[in-house]
DNA sequence: TATTAAAATGTAACCGATTACATTTTGTAA
DNA sequence: TTACAAAATGTAATCGGTTACATTTTAATA
């Protein structure tokens, strides 16, 4: 009858014909189950093993209502960031029996919302999310479903979601402070598309109720949100002929592209201007000079993540709000003045 | 029976019973299927609506044998070259309606079995490996479950597996020539570890290959697969005194750390020293001096790839080998001498 | 209007594993 | 040796779609 495809060559029920058994018995064995002989195990064992039995997950995910599957949608993964965590985020749910699908989304909450749905309807147990900014057709849709999930590399305590993050306005008042303590009155502050990023906009909002309180002077520069974007900042903070002291880039990858930029224009950092980055990536401690940065914790994030979603599914334990420490890594990048 | 999760709260039965019709017409309209008149559709679909239904994919599964999911498999997602594939890839294979679930192997071929097998017995309809070399379990458990895979990142020739991607070995002979060509006679290969990553190795069989026949001494330092592992690598050239004058770097992240560490040191590349790399990452055109590398094709790699696996599975083509291009990317990080 | 092909719809048997419940076997105590 | 609980195994229904085949309805032709 129906599909193309071809049936497998064994089942519980083929199995149980061959060994004489039934296919509870068989599937008992499959899932051990421990009421079950040892010889007649073994009579099982040796029996999958000949005939190369192969469990057809859908049939027990039918059965079962379980998929052991999650899923996450990123913005995109060609983001250092991104990739880190979900390289954690994939071992670690590896090691609880669940598999990651990905899906990216480019940070458009429309696509989010397509990709998240078609994850659901693949079935995925749970979903893992970037950020706090999602469709509110979305949001139904997962609460419709009941179906746990996770904001990431966020920590709201605003809004009820369950968020694993860090706070990232706070983050960014902190290195506002610390910039000024180390004399630095006027900031430039480098970042990427605030629309397609809400963890920027957040960002940017610590900074800017930061510079308020401080009384000092910040002027922004937007670019992409790639090396390339770092480049072009460099000039144009170059251009300017601001009196802005340091630069504060609110991703790393920006601070990695000022750094050649003033490099190729024989601008020493930071003897002539002071540069701050933000996500301490792989290269920050070994670049020239070594980047005084904000480290997220990117790895940690993923290993709470799937920790939750974990606990959330095997065990029913509600997933909590975690924020998680982030904090300044002083390196050679930022001068007192 | 069965579950502690709770059913669905609509199938095609209950909804047939809503409508008055049969499950058959219920599945047609599911599916598109032509025969099934306007009204009755309309009907249909607006019961579908009213209902919140959602389809169960893992009974769809089962019963048409099709899964729509593809597995990959990559040393890891927090290298650049692996994420900015497998964004490509994902978004490809979503556009053909499938999704994907990615593993990561740490390079480790006995890992990559493993969870190789964790996605087959998930149901994945193909595999995407990394390179060339796998266990021999892996291979024949494939072929086994006659499911169609893809070697990536490599083309092999030689062996009679399908494979989407370029030469490794001609690709580090080109650098080689190359280098030759621009004067340098006396070359620091830098490297990664070899027995983890099978397209390193090809790189260096082709180096080794090149140097023998032009005549000309190279020299190896291996260092871990990261920006701190060039930093190691520049060190050590610095301390040993050798006559090398420029340093291929047969993954670009290394010649970041040799840049760094060059730097540090004020020694000036291209004039102490060349540096050439091998990948072409985002930065390599922007960097300080802008880094002549070699260019992979890595999301066309990914775009081919996705098409390959899309026309096996839908059209039941064969996976053809497919040697991508790859060139020097001349900037200004070797001089001539 | 009668005849017949085509279109629409329905029935019921799958897909392959799980498990509630029923039955048999085994072991132990009386 | 009987009695009976515990352990082992079996039976059959179920999960929710799909689809071959059967039946009914509609439309077209004579």
């Amino acid at each position: 009858m129906n599909s193309p495809f071809p049936k497998q060559k064994a089942s519980v029920r083929s199995l149980a014909e061959a060994t004489g058994l039934s296919v509870a018995t068989i599937s008992r064995v499959l899932n051990n189950a421990d009421n079950v002989s040892d010889k007649t195990r073994e009579r099982v064992l040796s029996a999958l093993k000949e005939h190369g039995y192969v469990m057809n997950s859908a049939a027990r995910a039918l059965s079962t209502r379980r998929t052991r599957t999650i899923g996450a949608v990123v913005p995109t993964l060609a983001y250092s960031i991104f990739a880190k965590f979900l390289n954690t985020l994939e071992s670690k749910l590896a090691e609880l029996g669940y598999a990651l699908v990905v899906a990216t989304s480019g940070g458009d909450l429309e696509i989010e919302e397509k990709r998240a749905k078609e994850l659901l309807d693949l079935g995925t147990e749970g979903l893992i999310l970037t950020g706090s900014n999602h469709s509110d057709a979305l949001l139904q849709m997962m609460q419709e479903r009941a179906i746990p999930f996770i904001f990431t590399s966020v920590h709201d305590t605003e809004e009820g979601f369950p968020s694993i993050g860090y706070d990232n306005s706070t983050l960014a008042k902190t290195a506002i402070q610390y910039l000024y303590t180390m004399g630095h009155h006027n900031i430039a502050v480098v970042h990427g598309d605030i629309n397609t990023n809400d963890r920027v906009a957040l960002r940017i909002k610590g900074v800017e109720e930061k510079a308020k309180q401080l009384g000092i002077t910040v002027s922004y520069i937007q670019v992409s949100l790639d090396v390339a974007g770092g480049v072009v900042a460099a000039k144009e903070y170059m251009k300017s002929n601001t009196s802005a002291s340091a630069c504060l880039c609110l991703s790393d990858i920006l601070a990695l592209g000022m750094i050649f930029e003033f490099n190729r224009c024989q601008l020493t950092v930071p003897d002539d201007v002071s540069l701050m980055g933000f996500d301490d990536f792989d290269w920050a401690e070994h670049c020239f000079p070594a980047l005084t940065t904000i480290g997220l914790p990117t790895v940690l994030m993923g290993e709470k993540t799937a920790q939750a979603m974990g606990r959330c599914l095997d065990d029913k334990q509600n997933i909590s709000n975690i924020q998680l420490e982030a904090r300044i890594i002083e390196r050679d990048s930022v001068k007192k003045r």
